[in-house]
DNA sequence: ATAGAATATGAGTGATAACTCGCTTTTCAT
DNA sequence: ATGAAAAGCGAGTTATCACTCATATTCTAT
């Protein structure tokens, strides 16, 4: 026996039964803060919706904190599911149309539950645990870094770690404002016109200056 | 006379000493975001900041959302003057170095007060009255929009409104990244290399293809 | 000087929410 | 069957916070 905390190790079980108890609060937190908003996610009121008592909740989850850190980590693993299944295809492709193809999985990923990860870009504040939880997982970074390496010869800028976080964090901003703020261009072709231009600017900078002293600027050598 | 309310208006106050009251409400605001984050901006640490009482804080705040705003509108406003002394002048400018300017500038705002510029960004639920406070407000688009129709010759984007989407999306995205989360480029010259290419990314891409058979040549350096 | 309007005060109120703990029910190995 | 561990329960405790209001102080016009 040894010893026995009186107080339940307030982590995982897995007894059947629990596992359920733990999805239904992860779900429940999750159409809350869909439905409600993230002020309406209290822990009364997501225990109440999961069909569990607080006190269940609080046998798996340290606080509110945990409860959302659990929903964020779901879906960005939803997100990354589909971008597995493609990644091996994309790597081989072209910068041409491998960055087509990436820019497309970006407006794919959103469009998973945009309700959800507007609310989760919106209204959760970053405080605590949630500090790290970042817009745009370190994962797609260091993905996209070896996608330009695999592609080298192709491209034409000096500093890759700075290439990927332009990249990066231009295709993140695109599609996340194109997905959540402007809905009509969800409609019509209109998203096809998105990605022509996003692919457009980012392939274009990748493939480097189209005119020699194009826009340049006085350095040293 | 007339019919004189018993309860103020809870509004606006010029005499001076409540002009003075405004003020060091908001500035306690700013303060204890910056130093202690959102969720210890509660409206009683707000007035002992401010050195002031609760009762008098409700005079001119409906509540703690109303704060906020008025944290938001002050650092806007801050970034809209410096950017309104170099508009004739960016305006001038051809695209190549236009949009250099432009993204400098774009540097410098977010440079202001860093701090507080993170914390309304990644802390602040955007719900209720701050869910119409924008990460960038609508008058940069329109601002940049405008520009672009003044250089509308040099540039090569049939959609100018989703051209000004992707630009002022894009130069937002990367100077609010690279300043809040990578404050190792805001030292050495990395800064000058991230404006160098964000200026090729955004106008690589507004002076249009370059590889196939449309020959256009613009020198200017 | 003085009245009344504007401004300031801060203890108090009510609501809400995070979290606990003694207890019951279920599961499962024997 | 049975006993102990696992899982579940939920009223109750504690704390915090937004917000009010009766009262006090300061200003301004006459």
């Amino acid at each position: 026996m040894a010893q026995r905390p009186l107080i339940k190790p307030r982590k995982d079980a897995s007894q059947g039964r629990s596992r359920a108890t733990v999805d239904a609060l992860v779900e429940a937190t999750a159409r809350i803060l869909v439905r409600e908003g993230f002020d309406k996610a209290s822990t009364n009121h997501i225990a109440e919706m999961a069909g569990v008592s607080v006190g269940s909740l609080y046998q798996y989850f340290p606080g509110k904190e945990a409860l959302v850190a659990a929903v964020i980590a779901r879906h960005q693993e939803e997100i990354a599911q589909t971008v597995r299944g493609e990644l091996a295809r994309v790597f081989m492709l072209p910068v041409g149309e491998g960055v087509r193809e990436i820019v497309a999985m970006a407006v794919r990923s959103h469009r998973i539950d945009p309700k959800l990860h507007r609310v989760l870009a919106e209204q959760i504040p970053r405080v605590g645990d949630l500090e790290k939880a970042e817009t745009f997982s370190r994962e797609n970074f260091a993905l996209f870094r070896s996608y330009l390496e695999t592609h080298r010869g192709e491209i034409c800028v000096d500093d890759l770690d700075l290439a990927t976080f332009v990249c990066v964090t231009t295709i993140e901003a695109l599609t996340h404002n194109a997905v959540l703020h402007h809905p009509r261009m969800l409609s019509d072709g209109t998203m096809e016109a998105l990605i022509d231009n996003a692919t457009r600017l980012i392939a274009g900078y990748l493939k480097g200056p189209r005119d020699p002293a194009a826009g340049r600027h006085h350095s040293a050598a």
